[in-house]
DNA sequence: AATCTGGTAA
DNA sequence: TTAGGTACCAGATT
């Protein structure tokens, strides 16, 4: 509803020129404006001048409308928050005014703005081909944000990179831009994508014959690449020169076509099989009808098959020592190659015949993944990025399954290669001989000349510190060719010890999958030579609606400290600070009230701590199981077993030992109660446990994910990191600021005073060295008035009233962008030292703790 | 098995 | 608006 009026106002037309309402400089807008005018080329295309843009005439009327609405809010931090919300929509929104852009005639039905400044593309999500729209624009740019209605790309240097590496051609992606666009595409854009897809894609690293070469069908790259000392010095001359006229000191062969290779589990390979015959040639590996009309109709999934059909390639052989070097350089000089495996052709490594079940079906956001990959008719080397429970390990099994080649399986804990080996068995007809697993416990072996290995990073990429056995087995995995290498969880790869196993390992080809391409550090952007470019990335909102994935109601539960525990939170230093905001009863009791909820409706519940002192105290007072790191392997199983089977246990604590290393049975409410600072991977992983909870419901929602923060604590700020990453994929977060039905709850938590006092002295007996634990009274603080009732929040009845923040712009787009800063810091620190008499239990703590400071922590696990 | 150490990630 | 405290893994020891 809200979202509608968005998108309405979006295309308000405003015939005067107005200045910005933020200030600043307008003098580049006129500059712009004179040189458009000027182009005639340009104003043929144009309508009157009326019909503009403005957006920022947009966003104060949104402001305006959020105001009178919105009468009753006081000046509180739900109004803060606001405040900041509007302050994190993107730029684009608030300082720039785009009124100079002409729009088509018939702009209503193309469904993109492109920002000339710095390649930001707006995709109306709401037009009718949005759909194809969307899968041309995840090929070419980077997904910046895409909630419900409004999406933001980004066109960048790697966007492109990849771009051109699943194989669209500059001019096509110009011209399905300009079909798209409202405006005309700027020229600055078509600059910049003819600038940077010139040099993309057009040299390409292969092994061949267990030989690395740089290949290019532009023999004049080669020689330019050639100029560089570091390449050159690599470059390994052989004597015996072929006798190619073309480019007398390059190798010049036939390029490969796709011909009939057949990805299995696809429409395509069930065709086949039908057949009696052979495949037909050039039958095109994305065979799905469903995005054939717009995206493919004119770029051509297999485009670069027919430009390179009669080509020839050109080739110098490089020294594989020196890969990495050579890698990296290219990089650097904007000519990133791309690596492909042409495993068809490789007679050297031996086959291994492996093929999925015949049973097995893969989905059409798989096979789409996987025709990027394959659709040349080699492996191209790059990233998929699925949301967990979207099928990624079927994916690797299928790529591994199209290849046929010995492959190596990297991923992050033992569990996990466990898991990865159970689904080798399942889908695909290897058996028990051909898949070996090299862990700390077992140290298998393969049997024949080829086969599969799963282990785990650190098993591979550890240099000292090996047993025997460990020893051995590196020597095999070293010293042999793979043709393939399967990186679970690749954004772990940057990592300076992970990312040597790359180097280390020999492969033809890697794919790596990860449901959250994000690191709070900034070597995400290394994946980009080191394995490839990002060749798919799928939209979760998409599989949620088309019911791949849980559709899940996200939500922020603002659970206020009370005045003694506040007062605490204040004096106290970082580290202390967190206990005190995790053990704030208020949040207890918010907890419990939830996990009430919800058992009570049938739901199978995780909560998340990632601090285990908490964690303890948390399971412990609730009467639920709980499970960390420190847990013994045969617990962790009862437990575990418990919950899946048990219909008595509905709820498990589980600490950060939860996000990877557990293979988790189904659950469909989370409950967050601590977590680990502004990890946006974190909250994303976490979320990924309840995305599998798929109820095929045909409405609303089946899965539930809380956040609970102490409100005005630090808490605020990183949940408001955290969550980034899941607004992005178009999560909204609800702000829940009162949980109606708390105080009635039979047998509520710490509900008087006394018990919590009581709390507060066990906890500080308990483990005063090791952890600080938080106190409390009682709650005072009003809750804020809301506006918005708890029909927004998607549940019927029974649920407790939510009051949540209302819209802005980004609410409107379907996102909350939320932001919190502590206010009035002065404030604070006056309200600590007013501090009215503290609980003498806290007199008594400060002087035992001023002594227990010299000595060391003798903290240990449980 | 339980416990310690060292190394690593976020 | 970054450093540091925390938990996990692998390996070795009794």
């Amino acid at each position: 509803m809200a979202a509608k009026r968005g998108a309405e106002a979006s295309l308000e037309s405003s015939s005067s020129k107005r200045p910005r309402p933020t200030g600043g400089d307008d003098s580049y807008r006129d500059d712009n404006e004179a040189e458009y005018l000027s182009d005639p080329a340009a104003d043929a295309a144009l309508v009157p001048r009326a019909a503009t843009i403005n957006f920022s005439a947009l966003t104060r009327r949104l402001a305006e409308a959020r105001r009178t609405t919105n009468t009753v809010a006081d000046e509180s931090s739900l109004d803060a928050h606001r405040r900041q919300q509007d302050s994190l929509v993107s730029h684009i929104f608030m300082d720039q005014d785009f009124s100079w852009l002409h729009l088509k005639p018939d702009h209503a039905s193309r469904p993109l703005w492109i920002s000339p400044e710095d390649g930001h593309i707006i995709l109306e999500a709401f037009s009718p081909i949005a759909e194809q729209a969307q899968d041309f624009l995840v090929a070419i740019s980077e997904p910046v944000s895409r909630p419900a209605f409004i999406h933001e790309y980004k066109l960048t240097s790697y966007s492109l990179y990849a771009a051109v590496s699943v194989g669209l051609q500059t001019e096509d992606i110009i011209e399905v831009l300009n079909r798209l666009s409202k405006v005309p595409v700027p020229e600055s854009i078509i600059s910049f994508i003819r600038e940077r897809t010139l040099s993309y894609g057009k040299v390409k690293l292969v092994l061949k014959h267990n030989k690395y070469f740089v290949e290019s069908s532009h023999p004049e790259t080669l020689q330019l690449l050639l100029k560089d000392k570091v390449i050159r010095e690599a470059r390994v001359v052989t004597q015996q020169t072929d006798t190619s006229i073309k480019a007398a000191t390059f190798t010049t062969t036939k390029a490969p076509v796709k011909g009939n290779l057949v990805i299995p589990g696809t429409k395509e390979a069930e065709k086949k099989k039908d057949d009696s015959t052979a495949g037909r040639p050039g039958a095109p590996a994305v065979a799905g009808p469903t995005d054939a009309e717009l995206f493919t109709s004119v770029v051509g999934v297999d485009g670069d098959e027919i430009d390179e059909d009669d080509d020839n390639v050109h080739a110098f052989e490089i020294d594989d020592a020196k890969i990495d070097d050579v890698k990296k350089r290219c990089n650097e000089l904007e000519y990133p190659m791309l690596e492909e495996y042409d495993f068809r052709n490789d007679t050297i490594n031996a086959n291994l015949d492996i093929d999925l079940k015949p049973a097995t079906v893969i989905r059409p956001y798989q096979e789409t993944s996987l025709s990027k990959m394959f659709g040349n008719g080699r492996a191209r080397s790059g990233i998929i990025v699925l949301p967990c429970g979207a099928g990624k390990t079927l994916v690797g099994i299928t790529a591994a399954c199209t290849v046929k080649k010995s492959c190596l399986v990297l991923c992050t804990s033992s569990v996990s290669v466990m898991q990865w080996k159970q689904q080798f068995m399942q889908w695909s007809n290897v058996t028990d001989r051909q898949i070996a697993v090299f862990t700390a416990e077992s140290k298998e072996r393969f049997a024949g000349e080829s086969g599969i290995v799963v282990s785990t990073y650190s098993m591979v990429a550890n240099t000292h510190n090996r047993s025997h056995e460990s020893k051995k087995m590196m020597e095999f995995l070293t010293s042999r060719e793979w043709g393939f290498i399967l990186l679970d969880e690749v954004h772990v790869v940057p990592a300076a010890m992970f990312r040597r196993v790359v180097t280390t390992i020999k492969a033809h080809s890697k794919l790596g999958l990860t449901a959250t391409l994000v690191r709070e550090d900034d070597k995400i952007s290394d994946l980009n030579y080191m394995i490839g470019p990002k060749l798919y990335e799928a939209n979760w909102m998409d599989l949620a609606a088309k019911g791949h994935i849980a559709n899940v109601q996200c939500a922020e539960v603002w659970c206020p400290m009370t005045p003694e525990f506040y007062r605490e939170y204040l004096r106290e230093q970082s580290r202390k600070r967190m206990l005190l905001y995790c053990m704030n009863p208020k949040k207890f009791q918010a907890c419990q009230f939830l996990i009430k909820f919800h058992e009570d409706r049938g739901d199978k519940i995780i909560v998340f701590s990632d601090n285990v002192f908490a964690l303890e105290a948390y399971a412990k007072k609730l009467g639920k199981p709980y499970i960390h790191g420190g847990t013994g392997q045969v617990e962790r199983m009862r437990v575990l077993q418990w919950f899946q089977h048990d219909s008595n246990v509905n709820t498990i604590f589980l600490s950060k030992v939860g996000d990877t290393s557990i293979d988790l049975p189904e659950a469909t409410c989370l409950i967050q109660i601590s977590s680990h600072f502004g990890s946006r991977r974190q909250e994303a992983q976490r979320l990924g446990r309840i995305l599998r909870a798929k109820r095929r419901n045909d409405e609303g929602f089946n899965a539930f994910f809380y956040s609970l923060v102490s409100k005005d604590t630090q808490e605020m700020f990183y949940s408001t990191k955290r969550q980034q990453f899941l607004i992005d994929q178009g999560y909204a977060f609800k702000v829940i600021t009162h949980l109606d039905g708390l105080e009635n709850l039979p047998d509520l938590v710490y509900k008087t005073k006394d018990e919590q006092i009581e709390l507060i002295s066990s906890v500080l007996l308990a483990n005063e060295s090791e952890a600080d634990l938080g106190t409390d009274i009682r709650a005072g603080e009003g809750d804020l008035a809301g506006t918005v009732t708890s029909k927004d929040f998607g549940i019927p009845t029974k649920f407790p009233t939510a009051q949540r923040t209302t819209g802005s712009l980004t609410a409107l787009s379907g996102a909350q962008h939320m932001s919190y800063v502590e206010q009035n810091k002065s404030a604070n620190k006056k309200l600590a030292r007013d501090a009215a008499p503290r609980n003498k239990l806290f007199s008594k703590r400060d002087k035992e703790r001023a002594a227990a400071r010299k000595e060391s922590r003798s903290s240990g696990r449980t």
